[in-house]
DNA sequence: GCGAGTGTAAACAACA
DNA sequence: CTGTTGTTTACACTCG
């Protein structure tokens, strides 16, 4: 089935072996980190992006309009093709830095954190990044706020030139844009589920925000800014009002715009009026009103002016919000407002993610049980088969490179192993039997699959799986090679040294025993031997005993046996009628394999499933021990044929086939 | 500190 | 001769 494929791989390994290999044992050895990441992020691509990249891209979008803004503004609008190359003075956030691929050692990540890990990480680092993005925004808004009043000093000076008008309203207007782009990339960041929180949600109770400003001191900084408020001349009427913009229209062309243009410019009503709407939470949608008019009163902070009719209202605008001072520094504090809401808005988002993602993997539980919540991805995975991945995953891999592509898992769906792979490089954690190799694979195999990312898997657990997974539980070396590379994007990419470790695998480990084939030398797996080494490890883990045997809740234990049915058999779980429904008993005799002699040391201490009693097993297995000429002379294919069928096939087979099977019922 | 398990690197032999 | 396959050894690292 896999032996076209390997034909291929396997050819051009000569050629990529030794090319990678300088590349790969950096990486590998520990010091690198980053060879693959870097290839990942900047050249594979292959079309599409990561939603890390996107939002790499839409930062850099955003900053780039938002520099624009900057240098027309400092080059006083008049030249603003000047310098458009150098703007050092624009600082670009750190977190956009940190996301660029060449930073630190995102291979390493990789290879330290499972995909769900990955994406927590990830969600982090764009929790952070939006907070930054936000300040940046902030001080930009501040800058130009420097620059709008000081252009109204100007302005004063130069009595109401109508040239100078233009220009605050160009400034304004640049504010205006500025803040709908703070917002549309807000937005954006919420469409991918950095921030929680949906667009329409955009009140923010004043109460939870404890740095924020509360609406008292609100109202009475409101009420400071307008009492030093002296009447400014009528020109100033014309500036246009930030906020309002009325119908007063003056000569520029770009005042004239209809109020529900200026104040909703964005397609999707997002504009800059958040500010004002933000601050009022009744934010009214009919046609005839205004956003700072609402309940007969006018919203403007501080104001409350009762206005019987959206006319007077108007008139009200215009005659006690016009553009002067008063009313810029108004909008500016309204500004901050809104940063600090944003700001806490995505430090709360932050702490809502945290939350979330603490509630549903509970760090300090037993990993196996952490499976009621993966029950349900991996019953979806069971589904799709080897492909086609999770739905309901909020962003599924697709990207190739996508070492970030475990944001497909939402915050609900936190592989058991995340919490293992927290650990060091080296460290593996399929045969530490908290996480079997089979559902976590077959819950990130797509991940795995597209993503550079090195499986956090020992050799001997993917060379047992690789064979496992075929029919007939044998593998030449070649297909084994080839399972690798289909299978794992780091073992098509990173195809350095893990040919050697898988060689080396295959012949230090008793479990595999190798098989002469007609057509050549075959690998299989002795389930005995492998268990044989395994044992220990699994009374060793304190908490999967303590918490198998403590007072389980059915679906829990059910739970951690399915984990245990998908680690035995991996290819099952591309069935979809295999996995569902898999009774305690059922499972109870599945295991031949790590968790499953798990569950029997654990479950039994004394009753165990007789039918794995070792005997079965033992006088058939032809280990490494023995001379393996022995075994091929002797006895060529029917060696095959009892390693195959004979030994593993009664109980092998019959479990990893048949039981899930039995499960259904 | 020790041993087991694991990963990596390398040398080597047998073979096609 | 070259490349693949398989074995073996050595070393480093982590973990219990």
């Amino acid at each position: 089935m896999m032996v076209e494929s390997a034909s291929e791989t396997i050819r051009s390994t000569p050629s990529s072996q030794n090319g990678v290999s300088s590349l790969n044992n950096p990486t590998d050895g520990g010091g690198g980190g980053g060879c693959g990441r870097e290839g990942g992020a900047s050249g594979e691509t292959n079309g599409e992006m990561s939603p890390v990249e996107l939002l790499h891209f839409q930062q850099q979008q955003a900053l780039q309009v938002a520099r624009q803004f900057l240098l027309q503004q400092a080059t006083g609008l008049t030249s603003p093709s000047s310098n458009e190359n150098k703007q050092p003075a624009v600082q670009v956030p750190v977190s956009v830095a940190m996301m660029s691929p060449q930073m630190i050692t995102p291979q390493q990540m990789q290879q330290i954190l499972s995909p769900p890990q990955l994406q927590a990480l990830l969600q982090q680092q764009q929790a952070i990044m939006l907070q930054q993005l936000q300040e940046y925004y902030k001080k930009q808004q501040e800058q130009l706020h420097l620059q709008l009043l000081t252009q109204q000093q100007a302005g004063k000076q130069q009595a109401k030139e109508q040239p100078l008008g233009n220009k605050q309203l160009a400034f304004q207007q640049q504010l205006l844009q500025m803040q709908q782009l703070q917002q549309q990339h807000l937005l954006n960041l919420q469409r991918q589920g950095l921030v929680s929180l949906q667009p329409g949600q955009g009140t923010v109770p004043l109460q939870t925000l404890p740095q924020a400003v509360c609406p008292s001191d609100l109202q009475q900084l409101w009420k400071e800014v307008t009492a030093t408020q002296p009447v400014e001349d009528s020109i100033k009427q014309e500036g246009l009002d930030l906020s309002t913009n009325t119908s007063n229209s003056t000569s520029f062309s770009a005042a004239k715009v209809s109020p529900p243009i200026s104040h909703h410019p964005l397609p999707n009503g997002q504009n800059a009026m958040l500010t004002q709407r933000r601050d009022s939470s009744s934010h009214e949608e009919t046609p005839g009103s205004h956003p700072l008019y609402g309940h007969g009163e006018c919203k403007w902070p501080g104001c409350e002016t009762l206005c019987e009719d959206l006319g007077q209202f108007v008139k009200h605008l215009n005659t006690e919000h016009a553009l002067d001072d008063r009313s810029t520094a108004q909008c500016r504090v309204q500004m901050q407002v809104v940063q600090q809401l944003e700001i806490q808005l995505a430090k709360e988002s932050e702490r809502l993610q945290a939350m979330m993602a603490h509630l549903h993997m509970r760090p300090s539980e037993p990993k196996p049980f952490s499976q009621p919540l993966n029950l349900v991805s991996s019953a979806t995975l069971s589904k799709s088969t080897s492909d086609t991945f999770p739905d309901g995953l909020p962003h599924p891999p697709t990207s190739a490179t996508a070492p970030i592509t475990p944001l497909r898992q939402g915050p609900s769906v936190i592989s058991s192993s995340t919490l293992h792979n927290v650990g060091p490089i080296r460290r593996r954690n399929s045969d530490k039997f908290c996480t079997p190799i089979s559902s976590e694979l077959a819950q990130n195999h797509e991940f795995y699959k597209n993503a550079d990312v090195r499986p956090p898997f020992t050799y001997a657990s993917l060379i047992r799986q690789a064979i496992l997974e075929t029919p007939d539980r044998q593998l030449t070396l070649n297909e084994i090679y080839n399972w690798f590379t289909r299978m794992f994007a780091y073992f098509r990419r990173n195809t350095a040294t893990w040919k050697n470790a898988v060689r080396h695998n295959l012949s230090l480990h008793k479990c595999f025993v190798r098989v002469e084939n007609v057509k050549g030398a075959v690998w299989t797996v002795d389930e005995l031997e492998y268990q044989k080494r395994r044992p220990p490890k699994m009374t060793g883990s304190p908490t999967l005993v303590k918490n198998m045997i403590s007072g389980l809740s059915y679906g829990a234990l059910n739970a951690s046996y399915q984990a245990a049915l998908a680690e035995s058999n991996f290819p099952l779980l591309n069935n979809p009628t295999m996995i569902n429904t898999s009774s305690t008993s059922g499972m109870l005799h599945v295991g031949h394999d790590d968790v499953s002699s798990t569950v029997e040391q654990v479950n039994s201490n004394g009753s165990n499933s007789p039918r794995l009693s070792p005997q079965q097993y033992s006088h058939q297995v032809h280990v490494k021990e023995e001379p393996t000429e022995t075994e091929d002379d002797s006895r060529p294919v029917s060696l095959m044929g009892t390693t195959n069928q004979n030994v593993t096939i009664p109980d092998d087979r019959d479990m990893e086939e048949e039981l899930p099977v039995e499960d259904l019922s």
